[in-house]
Parts: C-alpha cells; sequence; structure tokens
DNA sequence: TTGAAAGCGCTAACAC
DNA sequence: GTGTTAGCGCTTTCAA
C-alpha cells in the first residue's frame, strides 16, 4: 500500500497524505478534520512508508556504516554493540561489516556502502587503506577513524592514549621489581601497535634495561600462534615479566606459558582487557579502553558531522586505565 | 554523477547506458562500438550507481537483516562474522541489530528493517516475539530463525540437537561417579532452553537421582549474577558436578567457583564453548555448537528462498559435539 | 539497434 | 488549507 493509494481512497494528494504522515500538517495548515481523516485510515491499513524511496527522495538513508576487523572479536564486539545503542538514539541504523585485516575486501566494503547512500562511515582502518579514505573524507561524507589513526588525513579520529597507557604499564612492571621485561607485539605499521612498541622501548631504555621483542606475523593468530610465543619464551629463558600488545596475543600467551618445558613464572600485563582475564589463573592485569565512552564519542562526532552545517575535524584520545590483577604481582 | 547525466554527455539514450551498465548489451543487440563508449566513459569518471534507485526500481536491496541478542556476545559475534561472510558470497549486506532481549525492541527493528526493504530476515527470536514473526512469515518475507524455535510457526529454522547433545553431556558426568550433578541456567521459556533442562531431569531421573534446579535471573547476567550462584552452591554443600545450560552461566560460575567458602571441588560441563575455556583451570569441557556450519546453513537456507519461486520450509538440526577437556574428568 | 516514456514510492516547492 | 508538479536515479517495456 503507497501513499498514492492512499491518497486516491482518500480523494486527497499525494502532498497531503505526505505532509500528515510527516507531522508537518500543522505547520501547512491542513485541517484537524482531514488531518484526523488520513491518520485513521493509515492506521487502519497498517500502512508503512517505505523508506528506501523515502531515502532516494530526501537523500537520506538513516543508515551508518560500521566496518571492523571481526565482529566477532572481544574488542570490536562489544564496540558494535555500544555503537548500535548509541546510533538508535539518532534513529540511525547499523550496516556492518568485518575486514579480517584485509584491505582489498576492506575497500570494496566501503564502495557498497557509498553505493547504498550510508549517511555516514565508522571504520577500523586496516593497513594500506588511506587512498580509499581520503576519498571519503574529500567527498564530505562524514566519516569517524576509530582504534586506528590514519596518519597524514585529517578525519576525525577516536582512540586511546597508547603511548602513556603503555608507559604506565610497564613502569608498574619495573616497580614490582621485574627488570627482564619482554614484549609480544604482531608485525604491524599501526600507528597504535607503534606507540605501544615505543612505549615499551622507550621506558626500558631509560632503566638502561635491554628490549626482547617477540615480533608474531598477524596471519597465525588463529591457528598455531601460541607456539610462536613459546618458541621464543623457550628461547629468552632469563625473562621475567611479559607485555602484550594486544588481548589475543596474551591469550595465545597464557596458553604458551600453560605449555612451557620448565614451569617457569612469568608475570605480564596486556593491553587490552578480556571478559575471562578474571577468571585465569593468574588473573590478568591490563589496559582497559573504556569501550563504551568510546563507542559514545564515535557515535557523537559522527552525529555532530552528520548535522553540521561546515565540516569540522576532531580528534579524541579516551585515556585507558591500568587494571591491576595477580598477573602482574 | 547519474545515468542520464551520461546519457546526455554521450548523447545516448539513459535506457541504452542503463543496459550496458547491467550487461545486458549483447541481449539487447547494443552495438559493440557503442557499448565501448559508455564503458569508457564510465571508467573515465568513475562512475558507480546508486544503488538506492535501483533497489527501489527492481523491489531489490540486497541486504538481509540480522537480528540476534547481543553482537558482542561470544556466540552471537563469532556467528555473525560467519554469516556475514556466506552472505557476501552472494552478494548481500547485513544490517543488525542487537535486541538484548528485549522484544518491545526487537519488534521495532524488525519494523524498521522491513521498511528499509530488506530482501531477507535472521532472527534469533527473543521471548514473545511471536505475532511479529508470524506477520513475517505470512508476507511472505524469507526469513530464518536460528538458536531458538518458535513453537506453532512454520519458518525456516536452523539449531542444534539441544536435547541429545545434554543427555551425551549429563551421561559423560554420570560415568565420571557423579551422582549429585546440579543444573544451572536462567529462567526462561525458550524452546533451547527447555530442552536442555528436560534432557538434565530426564537423565537423573532415569538414574533415580534427584536434580537440584539453580535458576537464574536472566536481567542479573551482566552485574553480580555469579553471587546468585555462589549462594545457591552454598546452600546446595553435597553437590559434586554441574551443568550449566549455556556460556555465559559458566563463566559466571568459574567465578562463583574461584569464590566459595569452603575451597571445594565440582565437576562441570556446559553448553557453549568459548574461546578462554581451554585456558581457565581447569580447562572447561562443553558441549561445541558448530558456528560456521550453522551459520552456513541459515544462509543457504534464506538464499534458498530468495530465490525459490514457490516457498519452502525447512528445519536443520546441526548436531553439536562433547568437547571434553578437564573440568569434568 | 536505439530511444522514449512510464513507473518504483516518496518529498517539497509552488500554485491555486 | 490543499493540490499540482517536478523531481530523486534507476529499470524495463515497447515503439521506432
Amino acid at each position: 500500500m503507497s501513499i498514492s493509494e492512499i491518497a486516491k481512497h482518500l480523494n486527497v494528494s499525494k502532498s497531503t497524505v505526505s505532509l500528515v504522515i510527516n507531522g508537518k500538517a500543522e505547520k501547512s495548515r491542513i485541517s484537524k478534520v482531514l488531518t484526523k481523516r488520513v491518520l485513521d485510515y493509515i492506521e487502519e491499513i497498517g500502512y508503512k512508508p517505505n523508506a528506501l524511496a523515502k531515502s532516494l527522495a530526501t537523500g537520506k538513508s538513516r543508515t551508518i556504516g560500521l566496518i571492523v576487523e571481526n565482529i566477532g572479536d572481544s574488542f570490536f564486539g562489544p564496540i558494535a554493540l555500544y555503537i548500535e545503542e548509541y546510533l538508535r538514539k539518532y534513529e540511525y541504523q547499523v550496516l556492518y561489516s568485518s575486514t579480517m585485516g584485509n584491505n582489498k575486501l576492506a575497500a570494496e566494503i566501503i564502495q557498497t556502502m557509498i553505493d547504498k547512500q550510508v549517511d555516514g562511515l565508522i571504520l577500523a582502518p586496516t593497513d594500506h587503506i588511506e587512498k580509499e579514505v581520503k576519498r571519503i573524507v574529500d567527498s564530505n561524507t562524514p566519516i569517524v577513524l576509530f582504534d586506528r589513526k590514519i596518519l597524514g588525513i585529517d578525519a576525525n579520529y577516536v582512540g586511546t592514549n597508547n603511548y602513556e597507557a603503555s608507559t604506565t604499564a610497564i613502569q608498574h612492571l619495573l616497580e614490582q621489581g621485574y627488570r627482564n621485561i619482554g614484549m609480544v607485539t604482531i608485525n604491524s605499521q599501526q600507528p597504535q601497535m607503534q606507540d605501544r612498541l615505543q612505549a615499551y622501548l622507550t621506558t626500558l631504555d631509560q632503566h638502561s634495561l635491554k628490549p626482547h621483542v617477540c615480533l608474531t606475523s598477524f596471519s597465525e593468530k588463529k591457528e598455531h600462534g601460541w607456539k610462536e610465543i613459546r618458541e621464543w619464551l623457550d628461547k629468552n629463558t632469563h625473562l621475567d615479566a611479559l607485555y602484550f600488545s594486544t588481548n589475543y596475543l596474551c591469550v595465545m600467551g597464557i596458553k604458551a606459558l600453560q605449555n612451557l618445558q620448565n614451569e617457569r613464572q612469568l608475570a605480564f600485563i596486556t593491553f587490552d582487557d578480556h571478559e575471562i582475564f578474571e577468571l585465569v589463573q593468574p588473573p590478568v592485569s591490563c589496559i582497559r579502553q573504556p569501550l563504551e565512552k568510546i563507542a559514545k564519542s564515535i557515535v557523537h562526532m559522527l552525529v555532530t558531522q552528520l548535522t553540521a552545517k561546515e565540516k569540522c575535524i576532531a580528534e579524541d584520545i579516551i585515556p585507558s586505565e591500568l587494571q591491576i590483577r595477580k598477573s602482574s604481582l
């Protein structure tokens, strides 16, 4: 049932019906009685407007594209939930996609979403996605980057204080008396990973300590990544503490630690919390990103763009907090 | 840049351009040379069709609505990822929403998705959503239910063998010699939860054993649900084993077990695996649903509906597997 | 081989 | 106060 059929049935024009439906009856000085007649009929037949047609006419789809690395992941999943909830308050729905770190796929996804006329985009960039992002930014489509910043592109960004938080974590390990601190991270140029690494290197250097870095290859994340870590640990028997640059590496690390040749105990701390970190033995100390705050900031920034006349670029760095549990004591 | 501007620039008609773009040039016997001229120009200006307009004209949006309880959860998150990946193979994108178990919200979400003309719906039903689902089914919009079945509605469904798998799990505990087996579940009428409960009750009855059920209230899931379990455990000191009806209850249960008054050891097993269950001590035995298979089946069923002339209802029960780790030995 | 024209369902400027 | 009309960008039938 469409607006013109309603109009025909009621012997009024399409625009009258449209105005009533959109609550502009008063404003357009349509008589109360006619308004009611329209409303009643709409109610009666359970008319629902076709949002697609509306979007085509208005140029607004009330849909936001959310592109993350992996929606099933313990960082992006929860953040997607919060983003969705906040966006709902502004009556936006979410079209989502996971890139699995594949930048070719990411570019494709971005294009499809643009084709579908999303009103805005929220993106956790993959490596080598600069060109596409630049195009979006230049085309004035509202976009908010999060988790990973893209250097050299002037876009909205929400992230955390990777460097400072990492420094605090390393200092905490030092305060506990550990002196042979190793770091497990992935081989990536992503700025947030570089920040975490630099914080480690710099802090150790300030204490004249020697760094030991295990660079795992991202591709092995799922399968037997933990073996890579175990081998590295077996080669570095003098280490007494570890810093993991992200929670899934820590998850693999825990597995590696449980499978060491000799029963050494190492202290450790990781970036990013995980539902399970308070359940394992020992409970895992971590640097916790405030997911809900991050989501809130992202949505706020996007909605600002969406409603603003002129474009303004913002950056919001939301500090993470050290969550000390037993693994680092 | 739109199709008519291209047509104007090239001095051809809109339809010619449209036909070329959609690869129907041959079929419509448009000359190779004209075809090439159009293609070249499109390439040159980087023309991208407006998917919204296309959808309005064709009645197909190539978008599927996915409605789950919580996208950030360790069951729905990963399954959403698989669903998305399989749907991509058929060139569908996903509009998602989390209901958080709120049926009013769920109804709203369903309506918004329908308004946006999704081609099909994948739904993990909340309680009391029967009416809405019935409406969808009656309206012939392709829909696939999963995880929870709705009794009395003839809709496509993909799930697992809750009853049989649960029985196997309980029998496993019995074989290990446990005789005082309690069950922790949520207070819900959802069929899959009822099946899991019935399997427990029946199996115990067959062995003339007395059941002990801890019915937690779902609303407390997030906060201090584990305290509810601990109190129940403190009151039931004779229990020597536990069966959890779902993984997040088990997560809470682990926390409860770690905080018992006296250091009792209970064996336990749970429905649904979790990334962390092999990392905690003891590693957790579970009934594992084959998530990828489930996702694949859902998508296959949906795509079948989408392309079928006549509608056919299917049901696919994918068996879960017992994954024995140490917690139940 | 190609183009004109109607239509998908809705909005909004403007005329009556 | 209410209706007319011209789009939004694309598809598709039918005529030329």
